[in-house]
RNA sequence: CGGGGUGUGGUGUAACGGUAGCAUACUUGCUUUGGGAGCAUGCAGUCCGGGUUCAAAUCCCGGCACCCCGACCA
């Protein structure tokens, strides 16, 4: 893409009403727009890279054998109040609307019960399961506080996959290998160092223990004690001598630390399913309920957790696996210059072999594109210049150093 | 939801109750061209509603919004 065709604009100052991180350098380079608080549009840039968080979500979890679907925002009460979680006081960050007609209707915050009720028409037998459906979709959530930027928003995008099993084994199966695929997931988009499986409270769902998957980051809002050596980690809330017995950790191994939560995973046992009737025959005849996990992962927060933690003072540094550009093009020469035709040719080679490439073709200065690109951070900066044609070459520069080298065309193009 | 703070051009900021100024961005022109250039030019603003006052960005009341701390976070 060339720059003079991207509609955003960088900025030297960051809004004044925005203090996390992650949010002044993403507003001020232009990947999103905060339209009120806690609710943030996705620009050209940071649609990218939220499309590319996603796509490898989305193999992650194809690869353990998740079906994508897509739900519906709206839902009916009817099937909420079955389980006791239509009613403000159960659960007190519904956003909630009326049909034309009157009749209320739930904005979606989280998706337990309309899956559980849409597979009571898929599910009948042993034979149907096990059964994992995920989606990417748009969660609400009426939080008394947004902060932090995209990490705590009351609309985000999450992945939610949800498992249905046969039995407590069949599932406990299948959570052990989410939880590789999401140390996975972490890994990929650059998280992979920081992040750890961290042991949680069950929440109001089961009486043990859950998975969170806890970022380091002073920017967090947790407090987690990490064992580095066996790459493991306790969350405060359940940081108990007992507890630690349980888990086979010492106390003297653990360092405390602020994280950020950026994935979890849980048990729900047949709390929904028992309650919706979803339940299946098994080969004697026997009626039980479904087995069930879920799943999730905040795109925005992973988005957010990224540029917390790996950006610099110049600005954001993307992994090249989310980058929005593997490749950031600058030419110095006018238009028309020997430079400039020089450098066309290059994007036209880089866009030949597939490498994604931001094109700086604005006439601005130097220092303004330089400036802009170390903001927008993608990984690879090249610069043509009549300094670079005189030397018969390009120069590279990642985002990640601090020096610049020429290279020929030809070791170049070898890059990739 | 409790406590605290703040609302001024697109963005960042200034103005004792007395002419709303500066910077940046943007327009146009000339110069400049490897680290956010210079000169000139034009455009653009007091959150909303009341009140006090000869006079309100400024003081008072109400609302709304935003930020921070806490609580909450399926």
């Amino acid at each position: 893409m060339k720059q003079s065709f991207l509609f955003t604009k960088t900025r030297k100052e960051a809004p004044k009403d925005e203090v996390s991180k992650n949010a002044q350098l993403l507003i001020r380079a232009g990947f999103i727009h905060k339209e009120m608080a806690g609710v943030y549009s996705y620009l050209p840039l940071g649609l990218r890279v939220l499309k590319k968080i996603e796509q490898i979500i989305r193999e992650e979890m194809n690869a353990i054998g998740g079906q994508e679907m897509l739900m519906t925002t709206l839902q009916d009460p009817a099937i909420w109040q079955k389980t006791n979680r239509w009613d403000d006081a159960v659960v007190d960050n519904w956003f909630k609307t009326k049909l034309a007609t009157g009749s209320d209707l739930g904005i979606a915050n989280t998706h337990e019960e309309p899956l559980t009720n849409i597979l009571r028409n898929h599910i009948n037998s042993y034979k149907d399961m096990p059964l994992y459906a995920y989606q990417f979709q748009t969660k609400f959530r009426n939080e008394l506080r947004a902060k932090s930027g995209i990490m705590r928003a009351r609309e985000f995008l999450m992945k939610d996959l949800y498992s249905f099993s046969r039995g407590e084994e069949e599932f406990r199966e299948f959570y052990e290998k989410c939880a590789a695929a999401y140390l996975k997931i972490f890994d990929r988009v650059g998280l992979g160092a920081l992040t750890y499986r961290t042991v949680a409270a069950g929440g109001s769902f089961t009486s043990g223990f859950t998975d969170e998957f806890q970022t380091l980051s002073t920017a967090g809002e947790d407090i987690i004690y990490v064992d580095k050596k066996k790459k493991i980690a306790v969350n405060k809330e359940v940081y108990t001598d007992e507890n630690l017995r349980k888990l086979g950790l010492k106390k003297e191994d653990l360092v405390e630390e602020k994280s950020i939560e950026v994935g979890n995973i849980f048990p729900l046992g047949t709390k929904y399913s028992s309650a919706l009737g979803l339940v299946f025959i098994d080969k004697d005849g026997v009626k039980s309920p479904v087995v069930m996990g879920s799943y999730g992962i905040g795109l925005g927060r992973v988005m957010g957790t990224i540029v917390e933690t790996l950006s610099d003072e110049k600005g954001i540094v993307w992994p090249e696996a989310i980058a929005p550009f593997k490749v950031h093009l600058i030419s110095l020469g006018e238009k028309g210059s020997a430079s400039f035709v020089y450098a066309e040719k290059i994007y036209t080679e880089l866009q030949q072999k597939g490498i994604e490439v931001l094109f700086d073709d604005r006439p601005t200065r130097a220092g303004e594109k330089f400036a802009d690109s170390e903001l927008i951070g993608i990984p690879i900066r090249v610069v043509v210049s009549d300094k670079t044609l005189e030397k018969n070459g390009l120069e590279v520069k990642r985002r990640t150093e601090e020096t610049a080298t020429i290279f020929t065309e030809t070791d170049f193009f070898a890059l990739f």
